[in-house]
Order: structure tokens, then sequence, then C-alpha cells
DNA sequence: CACCAGGCAAGTA
DNA sequence: TACTTGCATGGT
């Protein structure tokens, strides 16, 4: 990995990152074939078990309405049937609808178009997008759209809580900027270590004990903050 | 049976 | 600003 900025904290998160990256590996996220798949993706997996997610998109996918203009055609019922597997299945069909208003009105409903603009400007206008808030928008951002921006998730922060890096009340943005002030600015090193801290949040640190084979156990917590 | 999962927005004080 | 609540399916 490259040169952090050489803080205490920048030296301990690369750490983890080497740690965790030797126990699961190049992860290569997001699964997903297109940008737009990974949009949708993005927003279907809103506070929901992955898998349920997959049920919903193949779903999706085999009536044919995984591209923006497709989707947009689609009635609401049909479309809130067949996501029904990903859980809140009418508020997630508004959702993704409101975002498919919002792709066709500023970018022709080109996720290409969507990506040249600038983005933090970009960052801001989908926040304003009504069911899309800080982790969607950059998980569209860095896994749809290839930007060097930090996912900040319901495990990322547990993880770090956890290990006495954050204190329980951090905001999104100063979690986010802890990493993006720290680390390299890099989409690929943004991409694995947010999908190196799924899998762990996925498999280790669930309830407060930390489990012994957790991958992370060996770490020291010394007197970060 | 209870609890959780790759959140978000709207309502309340 | 800082809580609280609704949204919903499928797995453990």
């Amino acid at each position: 990995m490259g040169s952090d900025k050489s803080t205490a904290i920048g030296e301990y998160l690369q750490k983890i990152y080497d740690v965790l990256e030797g126990h699961f590996g190049n992860l290569d996220w997001w699964p997903g074939e297109t940008p737009f798949e990974i949009a949708v993706g993005a927003i279907l997996t809103q506070n929901t078990n992955w898998k349920n997610v997959e049920r919903a998109i193949d779903q999706l996918k085999s009536h044919g309405l995984l591209s923006p203009e497709a989707l947009l055609k689609a009635s609401d019922d049909i479309v809130a049937a067949l996501i029904k597997p990903s859980g809140y299945y009418n508020l997630k069909t508004k959702r993704l609808k409101a975002f498919l208003y919002f792709l066709d009105r500023e970018y022709a409903g080109s996720m290409d178009r969507m990506f040249e603009a600038d983005l933090w400007t970009l960052r801001k206008k989908l926040l304003s997008v009504n069911g899309i808030g800080e982790e969607t928008a950059d998980s569209i951002l860095l896994y749809a759209g290839n930007k060097p921006i930090f996912v900040v998730d319901g495990y990322t922060r547990r993880i770090l809580e956890r290990h006495g890096i954050i204190g329980n009340n951090w905001s999104y943005d100063r979690i986010q900027k802890l990493y993006m002030v720290c680390l390299p600015e890099s989409a690929i090193l943004y991409n694995q270590y947010h999908a190196l801290l799924v899998s762990t949040g996925k498999h280790y640190c669930r309830k407060p004990p930390l489990c012994k084979d957790c991958p992370l156990q060996s770490m020291k917590h010394n007197e970060i903050i």
C-alpha cells in the first residue's frame, strides 16, 4: 500500500488494512455487472441483507428491467413486486424511481454522463435525491463510478468503535475524513478497504466480546483518538 | 420466539 | 440539534 500522512492513526488504519487484506485477499468489489446495476444494488441494500438484494436484482434482470430506460418505464406495482425479497419494497420502489427521474432529468438517463460531473458537486446532488443518503451516494460514486471517495457504513463504525479508534458519536463526515486524510486518495484502495471492513463485519465483530478468530484480534488499541 | 441485515427520511421536542 | 419511528423480507 502507498505511504500515509505519517500520523499514528494513519499508520494504524494502514495496519488494519494490511491485516485484513492478508486474511481476506483481494475482494474486487462490488458484485454487479454494470454501473447501473451497482447503483440499484446500493439503494436496495439499505438496512438489508445482501442475499435478499441479490434475489431482487435477479428478478429485475430476468424481466429485462436492469437499465435506466426500462426501469423508468416499468410501473411502480411491477417494480415493487419484483424487488419484494429485498424488503421495504414500496419505499425502495419510490427511491429507485426518484434516482431514475434525477438521472433522466440531469444526465439524459446516462450513468456515464453523470460520472463526468465534478465529484463533490455530484455527491451533493445525489444527496438531494429522496432516498439517497451519504452511504448510498458514496457507494454509487465509489463502486459504480470508480471515484476516490471512502464509504462509511454500519460495519465500519462498529469495528472502529470496538477497537477504540472513534467515539460513538462521530458523524459520517468525520469518519470519512479520517480515512481520506490518513490514506492516499485512491478509488482502488478505498474500494478494497471498505470491502474488507464489510467482510470483517459480516463474519466477525458481531457481538461485544470480540471473537477469538477475528483477524483484528491481535491489533493493539494504543491510545488512539 | 427475538434479533439482525452493506439506511434513510419524516416527525417530535 | 438530537432522538424516535416506519419501512419488510428472509436468515439465524
